[in-house]
DNA sequence: CTGTTAGCGCGTTCAC
DNA sequence: GTGAACGCGCTAACAG
């Protein structure tokens, strides 16, 4: 008992192939009657076309690849999100890759990809994802995401300096001046662009910096802070280089009998779902995640619809993070975000608000 | 400039498609000179196999498609994470397709899996997806997690009933009389077994109930906390029924100037990351979700190999929560679950812990 | 061990 | 308007 196929079909509905390909994929002239002959068969035998098949024929498959390092945390899973929805609307299928570690196995789960898709959106930390995505792609539409400059390629990034800068002006704005920063892990570019940023905003307003590494997790985070709590010149600022890494040093800090915003101001980068709902809310530099995601994924699409011609699209779109000032660093703000409902999302696409989660 | 087909190689190499198909998939006796000759033409030719017209040859598509509600959130995140990881280890691709609000959407997204997927993991909410599954697929093996009794079909569902009377009874051995419940939406099934649990660990406590409706996002948990603060004859505590109602709960109640779990204990269910991470900690019924996802994706595996031999797995496998206490109703454990790690993570399979997230 | 050929399931020219 | 044939790119029999 084998899945009907369109011959199937056919023979049941006495017409040819042909005309019942006409009449499901909607396109070609029809009579009333054969259409309804179709339709009659299409149900009685259950019938659904196969995509596989379909795809090889007209070389669609309507499938997107992401390619990523990773899908822990809150950070990419909001960006699937926003790209799942994006992909719903233009009749899109999401498959996702994840956890490449090396370069290698990157490569090989690109490669794997061919035929499978239409386009890939690559994510990679490694810092040589472009040349990777460019050589192994086979004339793929490709969509870099992976913090390096885009070169000469269809890339988004986001303006990881900048937003350090931003950062680092609000915390001495503040009156902060022992502003410590716990760096992503090295050889990751967002955070290496990030660690740049505050070096300068530092040098810039002549203070003295305070690095330490982190991994982007909380665990790691959790480890910065202890540490820096524990030094003789603790720092009256922490500017750490990921929401993640945020949440966890305002724990340690509270463990270690600090105060924040008050012994010390938290800053973090993203603007999580979460960073909000820490207390006390976690100031951060916002990337609307979500709708970057859903932008990337139209974008894509835009490409791949564009085909050949479309070297007019080679351009590095830049995303702008914005501040957001919450009561990590000024008390103040604690009756704006103390609601447990997300003021933000009011002002977003309604898209990004879930209305039936588990 | 089109991409390199099998025969481009085996004209290069002057060898047959047939035997650079060997030399590829590895399969069939091959001398090492022709061996070397297709690697070489490979290498020249860039080529990379179309998986597509590979799985329509062997009718495996090496992916599996997950049904799912929605993407936000983090309870499908750490589910689609943990699927993920297991998909990866057994060579498989991951494609989500989320937010089908209506069964008729659902069933078209099932549809339009045929061809593309080797089998198929639902989650949907909707009372008669079981069905929809059924009757939609054309002898896909699908794995259900509806939620629903599974009928005859494999399936794995939460024991919401048991985890609610365990959330009940804590409160109640904790001395709370007043416990009033946050349902998840009407029509969920998982919301209808978590309040049933509730409602029959009060009965049988001789307890009254009270309980509000939700819809399992944080901002309805806020509103619902609000609305039992306001009331004449507060609670002493509340049993929500997911974390993320639990979290808005919980700020709403610091908003209304209670102290948790002083003034209010609370307990959510699922055991989300964020749990351990708001203030105080959140007691909650751990699910361990991403293990769930992976051990989920791999029966489903299992169940592609065995085909139609499989009617030996058609049981419903039911995960157990385990009740998780934590400060919001014990402010005792306060030290323990302090520490910016999870703790749990040590214990559960190192997959668990995200290296390298953005 | 290797080459030839027939499908996998469907879309799509072309004549009719 | 309709049907027969070919091709998408690859794997798997079957001969040689």
């Amino acid at each position: 008992m084998k899945a009907a196929t369109i011959r199937d079909v056919a023979e049941r509905a006495d017409v040819s192939v042909a005309s019942v390909s006409r009449v499901l994929t909607g396109a070609g002239p029809v009579t009333e009657t054969t259409r309804k002959k179709v339709m009659e068969a299409v149900e009685a035998l259950q019938y659904v076309p196969h995509s596989g098949a379909r795809s090889l024929s007209t070389s669609k498959t309507q499938t997107i690849g992401v390619i990523l390092p990773d899908l822990y945390g809150e950070f990419f899973s909001e960006l699937i999100r926003g790209m799942d929805v994006g992909a719903r609307g233009l009749g899109y299928h999401l498959i996702v890759s994840s956890s490449h570690d090396d370069a290698e196995e990157a490569s090989a789960a690109i490669r794997s990809m061919r035929g499978r898709v239409d386009g890939l959106i690559v994510l990679s930390p490694h810092l040589d994802a472009a040349n990777l995505a460019t050589s192994l792609a086979g004339r793929l539409p490709i969509l870099l995401m992976n913090g390096g400059a885009g070169a000469d390629r269809p890339s988004i990034v986001v303006d990881n300096h900048g937003g350090a800068v931003q950062a680092v002006e609000h915390l001495i704005a503040t009156g902060r001046r022992r502003i410590a920063h716990i760096s992503g892990p090295t050889g990751n570019l967002e955070a290496e662009s990030r660690l740049a940023g505050y070096l300068e905003a530092m040098a810039r307003a002549n203070l003295p910096t305070t690095v330490v590494e982190g991994a982007f997790t909380q665990a790691s985070g959790h480890q910065a802070a202890a540490d820096l709590a524990a030094r003789p010149r603790r720092p009256d600022a922490i500017f750490a280089g990921n929401d993640m890494m945020a949440v966890g040093a305002m724990l340690a800090l509270q463990e270690a009998g600090l105060a924040v915003p008050e012994d010390v101001a938290l800053v973090g980068f993203d603007d999580v779902p979460i960073a909000e709902l820490v207390r006390p809310g976690l100031t951060t530099l916002r990337i609307r995640i979500a709708e970057t995601g859903r932008s990337a994924l139209e974008r894509l699409v835009r490409l791949i619809d564009a085909a050949g011609a479309a070297v007019a699209d080679t351009a590095c779109e830049v995303v702008r993070p914005e501040l957001v000032v919450r009561p990590s660093t000024d008390p103040a703000t604690q009756a704006r975000t103390a609601s447990g409902d997300r003021p933000r999302e009011a002002a977003d696409s309604s898209f990004l608000k879930g209305e039936n989660p588990q």
